[in-house]
DNA sequence: ACAATTCCAATTGTCAACAATTTACAATTG
DNA sequence: CAATTGTAAATTGTTGACAATTGGAATTGT
């Protein structure tokens, strides 16, 4: 019985990363909302690290569009917009058109089998009336198509995409009103026709689904940047 | 005759960014070729500056795929790799069928004018017989696309593709072949489609092109890795 | 009273030194 | 001769101090 010990490797995980996944996750729990100025030494004080490592920290974040830096005047989580929301969901129905084509061109049997498994579980959660269930269960089955393709960077843009989605939903405070009849059916009818490999009707229907929940997002916003303006 | 200041602001660019900009070129010129180990030490010395300066260079340039941070152990210009090039002009496709579907549902005549002019570029170099100056109105006619949907974030992440599409060229030293009528009426077609706003139809004739550019390109290394491994 | 200028604290950008980890190679052991 | 250990050099990660820029308050000028 051999531990293969490559697969038990350690990886040293530096403090600048930690840091970033500190400040990420005091972003995405609302703890530095949209607006939010960053101050370099007070981060500093408050993580006990050098300066330097926090700026590497933030740096990192900008690259998931969680912080804005502006040069020689500081780092801001970015307010949310209309015009961004509607980047976001737009680039989401993109990535998830192409993921589902992709995996209905690469389908097997074997990987078929988890995606109606992951398909089950958002049935028994929209069966059960759990909103909160159904939404991550719907994030959960674009995940596996993803993993589906085998395409790494698809995986890096998806993930910065849900994370941002997330922020939006926390930050509005909007659950997205939907029909959980009809994302079951919409599903379905995307699982159905990436396992039978017809790649052009699963881009269709992924894209088409992620397209009207944003719309909701952006009026909303749209809503309230025209409150704002008074 | 009143010159407006704040269009001529100038913005410091701080000596990190700089060091960026100079080690991309470094690498998209071939100077740094694939597989490159990049050491801080020494870009320090050659770019007189810190060596904390040259890693939040480096470190700007991984989020562009052009550098990788292998923690604690260096950085690297990544290998060339058929899977990465599949994983590039998936993405590729992806986003020019995305950018056409949102030009032809935002489509206006203005629009179409700067679009149908970007097209008679390319048509123009393809009845010369160009096929260097073919390839940059190929790249030209989906900026122009993707500016007019005025969506940032899909620039942004172009001009990461792109970037990265001309370094696979620049180190494979091959320059894709495509029949030169073919390409103009592909594009053409999209072009077309994108004016009377056919968004659908726009969408599918932008992702097919260039699924066919990049497989010829996959190909390519994966003959390349397939002698390496013997 | 208002605009322009100056001053200074707050903050960001860069640096060189110290700390920590990895790599390469020589020496030792089995 | 192969495997293991030890160590110095090379390199990466972090730090605190100095340099540079910005924004707002105070002062000056009209």
């Amino acid at each position: 019985m051999e531990v293969k010990l490559s697969s038990l490797a350690l990886t040293p995980r530096s403090l600048d990363h930690q840091a970033a996944d500190v400040i990420r996750q005091q972003i995405l729990s609302g703890s530095f909302p949209p607006g939010h100025r960053l101050i370099e030494t007070q981060l500093a004080e408050a993580l006990d690290l050098s300066r330097g490592t926090v700026r590497s920290a933030l740096q990192q974040l900008t690259y998931e569009n969680l912080v804005v830096q502006l040069p020689y005047r500081g780092w801001l989580v970015p307010p949310l917009r209309s015009q961004g929301a509607w980047e976001l969901y737009t680039l989401r129905s993109g990535l998830e058109g192409l993921a589902a084509r992709l995996a209905a061109m690469a389908i097997s049997p074997e990987k078929a089998t988890l995606l109606e498994r992951s398909f089950q579980q958002l049935v028994d959660a929209a069966q059960r009336g759990d909103r909160n269930a159904v939404n991550e269960f719907d994030f959960g089955i674009h995940k596996t198509i993803i993993q589906l393709t085998e395409h790494r960077r698809l995986q890096q843009q998806y993930k910065i995409i849900e994370q941002q989605i997330r922020l939006y939903i926390t930050a509005c405070n909007t659950l997205l009103e939907f029909d959980l009849t009809e994302i079951a059916n919409q599903h379905q009818s995307m699982v159905k026709a990436i396992c039978c490999g017809n790649a052009s009707l699963a881009q269709q229907i992924a894209q088409d689904h992620s397209t009207a929940d944003g719309e909701t997002l952006v009026n909303y916003l749209q809503e309230s940047e025209a409150r704002n303006s008074k």
